[in-house]
RNA sequence: GUGCCCAUAGCUCAGUUGGAUAGAGCAACUGCCUUCUAAGCAGUAGGUCGCAGGUUCGAUUCCUGCUGGGCACGCCA
């Protein structure tokens, strides 16, 4: 499938081998390693890495082709580069083979397959965040997804990381919540959906009624200043929703490390107010207490009129609470991009507080999910429960895998079906959603949830699946210490070359933030091994279990590595490998 | 109105500190199962990178303006 080199710009210095290049550079000029950035050509053919030597050019004032063919006029092989050539401006250069086969071998076996960068920091990330007494919707999924992708993605480069879900269960909507049960009631047991409709049906009945809004107004009030019915009932709602979200989490096997909802910061708030009020940050605005902020037309506000405290004004506690506690690196809060302003505002108060630490905080953004192209509101009634997605995904796969057996007259080796359809279809709900870019808007479209061919997570899966197969088949062929000099073809040199570069693409993402680069190095390398393994239908000589013993065990050793590699990349995006499809 | 974001093939998208001939998937068309899993592989076709300027040896990438779309702009979160 993917056979492009979408990631020309990333460079290797991780490894050996791109260090190795710049070295070459360094030495051949005289001028530092790292000012040469090493990347990887246009095309496959053309070589295994590429610098480009125009600042080369410009430190001598000559022009970059001559400068690259003066450059490739000094190189000898080495053990670990074999050959560079001029082309252009930029220099060529092809890798010794072996030792980037036994590298690739080794890594995985020793599962170090990621440098670790983060060792001894702390990273922060608010995701998931979820508003109590709503059901956890289509929509969540970006924030669930993304956020816990990046998670495992610092895990994996040596991170601690602290999940934390900062549930959204404070506020006036829980003040409107009570008064609506305590006007309507709801049929016992109380569940998800009775919360939600008693919300929907306040919320409509305030358009006539604007009393309502006062007395949900008043319940917050009575909730904040600990009146014991609404501290019982707005509980009772709040362990009902989190029995829910539970059960969804489970299925996308996320574990959270801090389940902390806005509400555990509520007896913070006369601390934080005072000490506002005494940096003079604190004015009065038509009633309400705000910050006026340098750049910003309105000011942060942080008590109503009321004299309730705002989501601005907890996540003000929040932040210092997670610093204090964590000493973060980096805090992130992966939330729509709809909150921008808010979370500008934000940093800018922290700063203005003389919190230092503010610099380290970051909005993670992503786009909004459309559902037949508006704007998904719970309220408006057009949402799809995330719970409902992933059952139909599962019975989609779980028919699927029927149908391939008998399609391809063969006996199946899932031995599990209805565990494998799980993971597959979950896993390609959520591949789906982190493939591309965190900003873009995404459709919802049951179509495109579903699909299960091409560029998707059930690719991976299948190319996965084909190296557990041929590992099981191979049974007590051994492939420890394969003389891997057997590897002599091009569709195994490309498969060695492809996860030479899965360490890069981590970090790419991690720094980033993007899991979607992930999504694109799997989605290639699957296709390079998918090659790989189509090469021998044609040809018996060309298959992993060849004739020859030695060939075999090198193919196998590479075939390990590939697997290895494929499933340490889904799970950095949180999907689980399975052995058969 | 102000601010932020987006615009690449019919559709959905990669292309990320400016670099070599802009690439995939889907849809269309053509091949490949005497099969280490055809949920796959190979190929054909499909582009004035929204428009106009600017910076540069070089711009899909950076800057300005414009057009089109999205989101946000005080007592919800």
């Amino acid at each position: 499938m993917l056979q492009c080199d979408r990631f020309r710009g990333a460079m290797s210095f991780h490894t050996p081998f791109a260090a190795a290049c710049a070295d070459f550079m360094a030495r051949a000029t005289d001028l530092p390693a790292a000012s040469f950035a090493v990347d990887a050509p246009p095309r496959r053919e053309m070589g295994d890495f590429a610098v480009g030597c125009f600042a080369a050019a410009k430190a001598q004032g000559k022009n970059p082709a001559v400068v690259a063919a003066e450059i490739v006029a000094k190189f000898a092989p080495t053990d670990l580069l074999a050959s560079a050539t001029a082309a252009g401006p930029f220099v060529n250069f092809q890798l010794q083979r072996g030792p980037v086969f036994a590298y690739c071998v080794e890594r995985a076996a020793a599962g170090t397959l990621l440098p670790q960068p983060g060792a001894d920091q702390t990273i922060c990330i608010d995701y998931s965040s979820p508003n109590i007494s709503k059901h956890l919707a289509f929509h969540h999924i970006r924030s669930t997804v993304i956020g816990h992708a990046l998670a495992q993605i610092f895990r994996g480069l040596g991170y601690r990381v602290i999940g934390i879900n900062h549930l959204g269960d404070w506020g006036t909507t829980h003040g409107m919540l009570i008064a609506a049960f305590k006007k309507w009631g709801a049929p016992e047991p109380i569940d998800v959906t009775a919360l939600n409709a008693l919300y929907v049906r306040f919320r409509d009945e305030m358009k006539t009624n604007p009393d309502l809004e006062n007395e949900g107004r008043a319940w917050f009030k009575k909730l904040e200043d600990g009146d014991a019915e609404a501290r019982a009932l707005w509980q009772k709602f709040r362990d009902v929703s989190w029995a829910e979200f539970e059960t969804v989490y489970a299925m996308l096997g996320i574990k959270f490390d801090e389940i902390r909802g806005e509400s555990a910061y509520e007896p913070d708030m006369p601390r934080v107010m005072a000490e506002l009020r005494d940096k003079g940050m604190v004015t009065e605005s038509q009633g309400a207490q705000v910050v006026e902020l340098d750049g910003e037309k309105t000011p942060m506000l942080l008590v109503t009129k009321d004299g309730t405290t705002l989501y601005a004004t907890r996540d003000i506690a929040a932040a210092q609470y997670r610093w204090n506690t964590y000493h973060f690196a980096r805090s992130l809060y992966v939330v729509d991009r709809g909150q921008a302003l808010h979370f500008r505002q934000l940093w800018k108060a922290l700063a203005k507080a003389g919190y230092a630490w503010s610099s380290k905080c970051e909005h993670v953004p992503f786009g909004l999910v459309r559902i037949g192209g508006k704007k998904t509101s719970t309220r408006g009634g057009n949402v799809v429960l995330l719970k409902d997605v992933f059952n139909e995904a599962s019975d989609e796969i779980a028919e699927r895998i029927q149908a391939s057996v008998q399609n391809n007259d063969r006996t199946s080796e899932v031995t599990d079906i209805a565990g494998t359809a799980q993971k597959v279809g979950i896993g390609a709900v959520m591949f789906a959603n982190l493939m591309s870019q965190r900003e873009k808007d995404v459709d919802f479209d049951w179509e495109k949830v579903m699909a299960t061919d091409g560029d998707s997570g059930v690719y991976l899966q299948y190319a996965h699946a084909r190296c557990a197969s041929i590992l099981r088949k191979a049974g007590s062929d051994g492939h420890a210490n394969a003389d891997l000099s057997k590897l002599t073809q091009p569709g195994e040199w490309a498969l060695a070359r492809r996860i030479l570069d899965y360490g890069d693409m981590a970090v790419r993402a991690g720094n980033n933030c993007e899991p979607h680069v992930i999504c694109h190095y799997l989605l290639e390398l699957a296709g390079d091994f998918s090659r790989f393994y189509t090469a021998g239908n044609g040809d018996a000589t060309l298959r992993v279990l060849c004739e020859d013993g030695h060939t075999r065990a090198a193919r196998l050793a590479l075939t390990e590595a590939t697997k290895t590699v494929l499933a340490h990349g889904m799970a950095l995006l949180g999907l689980q490998a399975v052995e058969a499809v």
